[in-house]
DNA sequence: CTTGCATTAATACATATGTATTAATCAGCA
DNA sequence: TGCTGATTAATACATATGTATTAATGCAAG
């Protein structure tokens, strides 16, 4: 069955946003995009570009937690600590890199806009999508380093972690142009996430107070 | 004395571009900072809009040289490659973080916004400030992990590292809200560069050869 | 068929923006 | 003082943008 208009709106939408950001992205840009000749086809039923925007957002969310759940996770609830670390390092890293150049990747990059260029939405996508990994990180981490390390140490690894994992998008143009001989990202994906993983795994023995 | 027209226009072009990015800043936001009411002042001073924005690239380029030179840097040549190695680390999280919340923290925001949403000049930006520390960096690493590692192994653990580095820029957005607990960040540049060295420097021991 | 309602089309409008134009003002100097 | 060139002021203009309005169209139910 084909599209109805508010859906190919939608998706013309998130493309526009994604490559030009809120501000720079014009509603008439998204109407040619999505083949609509009707001028006011986002005011009716949308009601406002702003609303659309919240709405291409929500997509978004819908479309990231979708991707949580279907993939592992929850089944590590019984391993060691070190595996359901490691688990959960390569879980991250896999989710943000494969999801470049596909059209979850286009929700990413307006992830990336938000993230350099935040809108008043961007606490909420922090709320629901960042944080409760990061605290789930920050547990982990807990456990692997033992109760009598101070709190700071574990925030700052979970700093050196998330800081691997994210500058896969965040500095996407800062990649591109310093490695332009690099294979594309979606290519790469195993092979960088097993290195995050062992460079995290490794870098965190410099904290722990016994090796056992 | 007194600043002239022109640096003042240049100076609340900073801010602006900062604060907005290119697109979303208007002259006249510009002009009303810069306290003058002479709507083509910019027309006439810098040519047009964009034009003052490549002078104000220029000027954050000019300034992140400066910086450059006046730390630390050009002696540690006849050290040890570890300790070659710590100190660039080092160097490089204190340059990026220390540059936050200053005149210079207006630069960096707007290198940050050109990296979440690049203009034609971020190539540029690039070339002339990311590629030459990458390629120092790269070169130690080399040295430090020894001949026998595949380039692989380098160019991820460059990652690995500059990930940790300029995580702090692109993702302060995240971080504010992440971690809105957090120290301000110019009082913990010290500790977080300390941390980043040690989890580096620890990281590493995974891929090197033999130990010593 | 036709009536009512959801959708689409066509146009208008108010505003914001970058830039150009032209006139006024000022500083230095003969 | 009067003149010249640089700067500032005041206004105009063309364009792009988000939204509102009003008319046309299609379609399903009665």
């Amino acid at each position: 069955m084909t599209k109805t208009t508010k859906e190919r709106l939608l998706l013309a939408a998130v493309s526009e946003f994604a490559v030009s950001g809120y501000q720079a992205t014009s509603v008439r840009n998204i109407l040619k995009r999505a083949g609509e000749k009707n001028l006011s086809a986002i005011t009716y039923h949308f009601g406002s570009k702003e609303a659309l925007y919240k709405e291409v957002l929500d997509f978004m969310f819908r479309d990231a937690e979708k991707f949580k759940e279907e993939d592992g996770q929850p089944q590590i609830e019984a391993l060691e600590v070190k595996v359901k670390l490691e688990g959960i390092i390569r879980f991250l890293c896999r989710a943000y890199y494969t999801i470049q150049n596909t059209l979850d990747g286009e929700l990413y990059q307006l992830f990336v806009r938000e993230a350099g260029n935040p809108t008043p939405y961007f606490e909420e996508m922090v709320e629901r999508h960042l944080k409760p990994t990061r605290e789930y990180l920050c547990t982990l981490l807990r456990e692997y380093l033992g109760p009598e390390v101070p709190q700071q140490v574990i925030d700052d690894c979970e700093y050196s972690i998330s800081g691997q994992i994210l500058y896969g998008i965040l500095g996407q143009s800062i990649i591109c142009k310093t490695h332009p001989e690099r294979v594309p990202f979606d290519e790469y994906v195993e092979q960088l996430s097993d290195h995050v993983v062992k460079f995290s795994m490794a870098g965190l023995e410099a904290f722990r107070p016994e090796k056992k």
